[in-house]
DNA sequence: GTTTAAACGAGACGGTACGTCTCGTCTTCCC
DNA sequence: GGGAAGACGAGACGTACCGTCTCGTTTAAAC
């Protein structure tokens, strides 16, 4: 890329600085409320430094972020389909009731709709893998004769996680483990043999 | 309430080409480069004009689609469910595709994140009458015997319409006719006697 | 004059109330701080009222003004021209030193540097009448042999009083009644035969 | 001083662009009409740049002018005080009915009436080392005895002036080398052993 | 071990938009 | 039709950030 310069001379701890101020001041404030300017002066950074390696206050929190949520990448197979099913989604659900996640999750969510690299971004490190291993996991089942030969896994996937971000995102009621067990009792029946 | 100076005198003039001047501007250009300076001089109106009667250009916004939304508030029922539930959710995925609500759509569900006045309003006045709209529909066919009476109809409107939700706001695939086709007809499955 | 509408259904009330409520208020607050907005509220009167009878704040103080000082336009002559000069300068002093007149006699000398209406009026009501009076008295002393025959009284009215509104103005010094007698005693030096 | 940053870094470019702005707006409208915005684009530069370093638009003329006016600082002594007086007194004179006077020279006046910083301002760096000079001049005439020894030069000083003053703020009289004269020759009348 | 080039902190710069304020006009309703 | 009330178009106010652009000052690789 030719946006960046030498990434090898890049100075760690003014980037640790600033993934951690950023953070920290989204916890504090709104999203909207969170600025370059804010970020550099509570990072005792300079402004330049920041505009040198990212293009966006969602790029730094983008990054930030994943760099959190790396860890627990896997989706468990106790042979239990529903409880497995159950247990992602409960947490999930704990994630988007988080109130910190009020502050950088739904920021992020909004930046994508205006900056493609933010969504693009925001679909390929936390988005997409996640739906993959849950894919992954419904065609174990799928093959174990749990689900339906014909039916297609990616809009089952879309039908158990859509209702959690449509409540968290209008606002129509609270995201709920009873809400989860609903969505996941109806699919269900959607999708046995 | 307290915030509004006496509607009587107010011009109606006024508040049409403020309504229309905002609107005129989100089809041109994005809702975050929409700003009340350009609202007031595209409408010919003093900035303090605008700030008596609306908090944000959020509100402004909303209040002039909701003018436009308001007419055609039905659900038709043919008696064929499917065709009914198709023929609505066709029209969602005409209006998510369209390019102008690109623009407003997205920004009023993006202000809904920060501003609760903003959401709620959304909520009452163009999410939640639809909604029920649908749940009545539900209703007539799970007393005509066509869905389980034990279904929950709040939580299959929701798995009928937040996929397409989920598709808009996170990108992670273009809303289609082909994705209603396959979400009523997996929830179908799940709730058909 | 095209300016103002029907003089003969003019409501006399709000005019005192508009005249009174000007001076008032410069008493409080300095001359840049009155507004005609303020006027107007303190003395319980429409806008619009203000505007119809007065092209602007200075027109309405200085009426005010001229109202009050109609009463006394006199130079006494007891036959001491010093005494009498002095008595009369020493009025002006006291005027200067006026706390109130630092809000609204300022402001309208500052008026008049821009709009020559103010100027004029404040000219023809206030200033030249009092130097009149004043060249006049000096005239009988002129005739009564007390002065020089080719002294020009009005450069002689000039030298007496410009260093009072010089100090007032300039701020160089404070306006007394030391400065009046020796300006008086060096003038009266260089004007005698 | 804490109300300015670093004068370091300062943007000399900007500093003139401004000061030169602010005379050429006030030749053209009046002093109230000159604004920060107006100064600001029609300098070419921000308005962020004007407050960082200047309080009021009052504080830019002054120091617009105070650089033009610090060239020319001397009292000629030839020998001939009517003639230096005179010199002296013509010169203003001719600052006085300079068009472009009026705008600026009026305006730092009328601001001084208000802002005392200004009116201090204008005292120390314009009027009193003139007035000092003057005074100066006039004390080697006493010594050379052309001046009676009794006579308070400061009152003088403001006899000769203050009435080019008068006549400048009031409107009473055009200003002119007529009125130098017979102001300089009724002083000296009284002013001569 | 010095040179040297780039990243760094700091922050001034030209701008845009903010939300508030006041101006002088226009409108509405009352007497 | 004059007057009280106040909404209106206009635009300046001073502030907050934007993203760019110098400034010295580290600081780490290249010599």
């Amino acid at each position: 890329m030719a946006t960046t310069p030498n990434p090898d001379r890049r100075n760690e701890r003014a980037r640790r600085a600033i993934l951690d101020a950023a953070l920290e001041l989204c916890s504090t404030q709104t999203y909207a409320g969170l600025t370059m300017e804010g970020i550099a002066k509570s990072a005792g950074v300079g402004k330049q430094t920041i505009y040198r390696w990212w293009p966006s206050k969602a790029a730094i929190l983008l990054e930030a972020i994943t760099e959190r949520a790396d860890q627990s990448l896997d989706f468990p197979d106790t042979g239990d389909l529903l409880a497995d099913l159950r247990g992602q989604m409960y947490e999930l659900v704990r994630l988007f009731t988080d109130p910190m996640f009020g502050a950088y999750g739904r920021g992020l969510i909004v930046a994508a709709q205006t900056d493609p690299a933010i969504s693009a971004a925001l679909l390929d490190t936390l988005i997409r893998p996640r739906v993959q291993l849950c894919i992954e996991r419904l065609a174990k089942a799928q093959q174990a004769g749990e689900i339906r030969a014909d039916v297609d896994l990616a809009v089952v996937v879309e039908l158990l996680y859509a209702p959690l971000y449509y409540r968290m995102l209008l606002h129509t009621a609270p995201v709920s483990s009873e809400q989860v067990d609903s969505v996941i009792s109806l699919v269900m029946s959607g999708i046995r043999p």
